[in-house]
DNA sequence: CGTAGGTTTGGAAACGTTTCCACCATGGCG
DNA sequence: CGCCATGGTGGAAACGTTTCCAAACCTACG
């Protein structure tokens, strides 16, 4: 508990007999220093226990060595992995990761932003609500601020590693439309807040106009709504026809999958599901889950690797979306009743929730 | 891309015609100004876009407002979810969070330590293989920075935020017991760096004992192991008469049950499962998985409220242990051949991989 | 009108580094 | 023997902030 006094660069050299500066040579092997000098610091490191302050240095260089990274929350495994993967690719680089969490709150994660630029970082790796009109990222750019975006599809001017959410999307309108699905449902929980969401949804829609479909039944959820099986049945039961559900994350799909067994549908006899991101424990399911297959490390991979090129001077480079693949699970299959067509009868969509949100065209 | 020269508060003191003194003194409201200049001074911030740098801050008063955290993996939700608590309790503070991880690798976990002193953080919240026999932790607390361990069983002088594993794993027992199973099996992933699991067999080992049941099996599994349901299966399968497994958390538990239902058992029927931890989704899945429902998530914060009293100049102080609740699932039931008694025809137990670890007698 | 007491003010030092530059040897070469 | 390169060395400035301290200014009272 003695609060041993810092030992600084100062002390190693006065121990060492010699100059700051030379100290500094020594240690940093930037410049000449005899043999004898150097063994007389390198000794006095030793006994002093000395390390050097990365404050002391970062004010000097005016770089810190660190990397500000901003998620929406950690509680979320897509985002957790991503961020593992950006501590995986910044390791043995002398980078170190300082993190913010915004809780989609589009006005924190501004503010978190504008927190981490305080500190000086030397790079910064963003998820946020609204990158296209942040100001305080707008701001990061202005300083000459390195930005390298996770999870966004392209925007004007930054990088950004992701997946394809529009093709992917369209991939599950694909299997769905190919099994003779015909009235279809995308269920979010924060379509406002996510472009991620709103990609897919446009995605599919486009799909399934392309083929003919009904447009698909667009349900944004609330937490509650999500987390209470029998509120989430009703939901399903109140879209007459329904043989399909895409949920725009795989937790949302393992929700929809139980409230439907709950309210005594059979999956996939009943109703399909597909989920989206792959998460690892869909595999082990009973009945695995149908889902699109990303892979968020390496997502958070690429925005590092991108960040560093950036970091050494490159121009921002947009690198092609990374691969997903259709995960075929158990939770997909024919619609029970083929053939009907009661399109007629109970017209759709019965947009249930839903808003005017600005779709992408595709 | 223009590199604006960075704005230093010498800049607002020559824009609003006055000492560099004085800025400071009205931006932290620190000192007497008068209205006039005050303004003089508020205006020049707003035209220069003036913002303070935390280094310089950091430099002068070493306190760098940065806590630094070492996890094993944020790709392990439990972790991951703990750092969120972390997070949401450092939120508003104005301290932010510098993240590492270790990997399980008990050298990379020293290591990462020294890298965060380094960078002269305030205080340090850590998760680690070894705490009891870490140099990088002696280290930090003999230069007095404030440390708060998550997860771990108390140590010597450090406060930790965790949960009572003896005791939990004693419930589990006591449940195991009480529906009459014999032959009971421990399984974990990574026991020999994990003092998690070590004090989570002692418990379940001691309570089995107290009981006169016979000692449970340990078992290590590889990565390999647990991922590949035959392999698993046929580990499982190699313990004649294992009525009931406790799995060393809550994704081991499902493999296990996955593994259990391709290998032709029925759960909770022929083999009963539980698991640790309470992951979310373990609620979600067609057979609710039984498990020792913790909050990660209030440990984190635990861990950080425990780290401000210390910063605050606090002694450490042992808050106890989180409490945890055992979730009924659908994954535990009586054996099926109750009361049979062919402890004499195969010799119990069969150590499966198991080592000699130090074990903590209860 | 002088001075004590208060309020504002700004210069300068300090925090821990790195780096520029000047200085001093030393040794080789003309 | 003198000159210049060369290698080793250390003083000092700079990075952006806060804070101590002294100076300057104002007010009010005797």
């Amino acid at each position: 508990m003695t609060h041993r006094p810092k030992i600084t660069i100062k002390d190693v050299a006065r121990e060492a007999g010699c100059g700051v500066a030379t100290a500094s040579r020594v240690l940093n092997k930037s410049g000449p220093a005899s043999a004898e000098v150097r063994g007389r610091v390198e000794k006095a490191v030793r006994d002093l226990g000395f390390s050097f302050s990365a404050i002391g240095r970062a004010l000097q260089s005016s770089r810190s060595m660190t990397v500000g990274c901003l998620v929406p929350s950690l509680a979320n495994p897509v985002f957790a992995e991503a961020v593992q993967g950006v501590q995986e690719a910044l390791a043995g680089t002398g980078y170190q990761l300082l993190i913010s969490c915004s809780n989609y709150d589009g006005t924190a994660d501004n503010d978190a932003i504008a927190m981490l630029m305080a500190k000086e970082i030397d790079g910064l790796i963003v998820t946020m609500v609204a990158p296209e009109r942040s100001a305080a990222l707008k701001m990061a750019r202005q300083r000459g601020i390195p930005v390298s975006l996770m999870f966004h599809d392209p925007i004007d001017g930054f990088a950004t590693a992701h997946v394809d959410n529009f093709e992917a999307a369209r991939e599950v309108a694909r299997r769905f439309g190919d099994l003779g699905h015909r009235r279809t449902a995308f269920l979010a929980l924060r379509f406002a807040t996510s472009d991620r969401s709103r990609n897919r949804y446009a995605g599919f829609h486009a799909e399934c106009r392309a083929r003919g479909l009904p447009t698909p039944a667009l349900i944004e959820l609330s937490e509650t709504e999500a987390n209470t099986p029998e509120l989430l049945f009703d939901i399903l039961a109140s879209l007459s026809g329904l043989t399909a559900v895409f949920a725009s994350n795989d937790f949302l799909a393992i929700a929809v999958q139980r409230a439907a067994r709950l309210g005594g549908w059979r999956v996939p006899d009943d109703l399909s599901v597909v989920g989206f991101d792959g998460i690892g424990i869909g595999r082990l399911l009973d009945v695995p889950l149908a889902t699109i297959e990303t892979a968020p490390e390496a997502l958070g991979q690429q925005a590092a690797q991108t960040l560093f090129d950036l970091m050494q001077g490159g121009m921002p480079v947009q690198r092609p979306p990374l691969p997903f693949t259709f995960r075929v699970g158990a939770t997909l299959a024919h619609p029970r009743t083929e053939g009907r067509d009661d399109d007629q009868v109970a017209p759709w969509p019965p947009s249930v929730h839903s808003l005017d949100y600005d779709l992408k065209q595709g």
